[in-house]
DNA sequence: TGATGACTACCCAAAAATGGCGAGTTGCTG
DNA sequence: CAGCAACTCGCCATTTTTGGGTAGTCATCA
């Protein structure tokens, strides 16, 4: 793929007004390739899941039904590692795992795949998958070439997405005061309340309020939520 | 910025073999650009900053005296967005943030910016700023100019720094089981164990037997604390 | 086939967190 | 200048969490 071919792709995404668009755009995107699928898809801060891709439909609902997301190591890679993530070099030991790809080739994925792991604010997620069937030989150089350019894909995609997508966090409009972040910083670091309290100089109890007054911002029903939402919500930085 | 330049910089960034080398491709951009500074920076999972730029160290040192980072609007706006931000239409409404902006023109920097907001797995998170000293006119086309690669300049940026920073998260190993995930994500929802219990249709002491050993596994001082890591991880979604 | 790890279940006592009450200062905003 | 939000401190009773000990089944792995 040339820079120039990329170059068109963009201002197209860019100019994408639906998710139709987007969805014409990946098919485009697999044909120019010749790769077996492209998939985009992104997941919410909710974990609902949408997405634009060339997979069956049918497989999207088998994955969901069997719950894939949770053994499928290209999920798991992704959350974990920032660089593309090459099918080939993930773990692919345990049964489950094996026995998962097994299931996906059957249904015409792989086995060759690249997928580039995108982040957002808010616990976004999302990855741009392209697949093939060939050898790994046939792969390494499809990835050479395409790869760097996978990447600006994927990250045009996924801002164009997200603009189409209305996403709204309800929670997004919260924020909390400095001395509720230091609150819930120190409990997210594993601090008692005592120790957070100690740590700061405060009594425990004005801590105490400070946590309380976190939590009714957050609408968390106890400490622990508050501190995932605020995690979740970029507010706290551990 | 024309794209064949852009494309220099990238093999440059690519190429890369030290810090030092990031260092100069930023003041190499910074002139290319003509821009007012260039600033690279990154966040780890344990919270120490990293970065190349062309700012004034005293200007860094200061801002981290003065914990600007809780009141930068820049900051704050980059956690939570996901396109690059304009400096212009941030919010600056508030005395501090008022008084902040005032001082960081003194030292030189902005009035005009653009951050590109960069994000990794672990809790990482960087962003590419370049500032101009111009009108907001001026600055206008300098963004529509430039914006674009500007973000593709931050990716690579971030991919090169990561792979030179040897940044290491001793945890990024940790593999939580199925049920011990489940455990946590309640419980990161809000629930008590209780009622995590009920809904897994399990007893509450076996659930506890899932968080006491995401605990060790995660080296968690408590509940809270795994949580935290977990989400920080990307071991749970929520 | 023996080992390992995940999954399930229980008890007790001590430590920590929660819910609700009240009260005063400071400083920015309209 | 009045209002509002942030910051600070305290007590009591109840609920929840935690630490440590024990034990069996089942499936996967070497």
């Amino acid at each position: 793929m040339k820079q120039q071919v990329l170059e068109g792709f963009i201002e197209r995404i860019d100019g994408a007004s639906s998710l139709g668009d987007l969805e014409r755009e990946v098919s485009e995107i697999r044909d120019r390739l010749s790769a077996q699928h492209v998939l985009y898809h992104w997941i919410n801060s909710e974990g609902r899941v949408f997405g634009a891709g060339t997979y069956d439909p049918a497989w999207r609902v088998h994955y969901l039904d069997e719950r894939y997301m949770r053994i499928d190591p290209v999920v798991q890679g992704a959350r974990k590692r920032f660089h593309p993530l090459n099918w080939r070099n993930l773990d692919w030991s345990s049964k489950d795992v094996r026995d998962f790809r097994a299931d996906a080739q059957d249904a015409g994925i792989g086995p060759q795949g690249l997928t580039i792991p995108i982040r957002g604010p808010g616990g976004q997620m999302a990855h741009l998958t392209a697949t093939m069937g060939c050898s790994d030989a046939e792969f390494a150089s499809f990835n050479e070439a395409n790869g760097r350019y996978l990447i600006l894909l994927g990250h045009f995609f996924n801002q164009k997405a997200l603009e189409l997508s209305e996403i709204r966090n309800d929670d997004k409009d919260v924020a909390l005061s400095p001395r509720e972040v230091d609150a819930l910083t120190f409990l997210a670091l594993g601090y008692t309340r005592s120790q957070a309290a100690d740590t700061l100089s405060i009594s425990e109890h004005t801590l105490r309020v400070y946590i309380e007054s976190a939590r009714h911002k957050l609408s968390a029903m106890n400490t622990t939520h508050a501190v995932a939402k605020a995690l979740n919500l970029g507010l706290l930085v551990i």
